[in-house]
DNA sequence: TATTAAAATGATAATCATTATCACCCTATA
DNA sequence: TATAGGGTGATAATGATTATCATTTTAATA
């Protein structure tokens, strides 16, 4: 019974196919706007929470928005805790065979997984260890 | 260089060892008054990101917030699209061995990671076949 | 084609987690 | 004891998200 979308809902998928690293509501408003196929921002927030919850959309949490992204799209990240740089990772992603497992065991439909990796990137590392930079807001965890 | 914490930051620590799955900011806030050891909301929150940048905690974005957890707590989860239910996952993480290879090729000192797999439930699934309910909340799509 | 009920839409208000501000309190050191 | 610095908490400000509601569009039916 899987509904066709509307309208709008495919402009929303079609936006966002048009930018892999995922857009933020706010941003695919705008963005939209400015193609003159102008949506309202509700609208949006409801197209975007229809397609997640179909399984169309995944999202990722980052500096306090959330980016939306086509689900089929295989992307993993790795995050520095210390400047938020995002570094895509396109290596095989070993999620796979987990994944089937899962959904034998249990009996749990999957759509898709989201993988962060965080951590510290080689400039932070670098500039940490210089003296040049004030102790306290550069220090480096060891977990 | 590793500054001590302060004791807001441990008890912060301590009361977010006690809950393996997490709390928001705002529960901790609330459950460190209960506790009788208030702190101020604004320092619970300064307290989280110095924890976060550092790598000692980990966040989980469910349902409008933010979840904190230890980050060698090592926990994964199913999560349902539609009812939102979430299954905790201890099969071995098959990231352990990605995680050492992206270290060495990308340059970057691995924390911890976040790994969340989205789909329906098996509950979910059945009440979707069922007929009585109104097919536009529960139809599910197939990516 | 006209009728009509249901769903979709958009402007706007309301909500609420998070962040910024700022005056005060410690604590360590001289 | 004086002082400087970070740490703290009350509160205000911010901004993404959600709720509301009147209007428009859609799709089915006669």
């Amino acid at each position: 019974m899987a509904q066709a979308l509307t309208r709008n809902q495919k402009l929303v998928l079609e936006t966002l196919r048009a930018t892999p690293q995922g857009l933020p509501a706010q941003e695919l408003y705008r963005s939209l706007k400015e193609q003159n196929q102008p949506i309202g921002l509700a609208t949006i927030y409801r197209s975007l929470k229809y397609l997640l919850q179909i399984g169309k959309l995944q999202t990722r949490h980052f500096q306090g928005e959330e980016y939306y992204s086509l689900s089929d799209i295989h992307c993993h990240y790795l995050i520095c805790l210390h400047c938020n740089e995002e570094i895509p990772v396109i290596e095989d992603c070993p999620i796979a065979s987990l994944q089937q497992k899962l959904a034998q065991t249990q009996n749990f439909q999957v759509f898709y997984h989201t993988l962060e990796i965080y951590g510290v990137c080689q400039d932070c590392i670098q500039q940490a260890m210089s003296p040049k930079l004030e102790a306290s807001n550069m220090t480096l965890g060891r977990p």
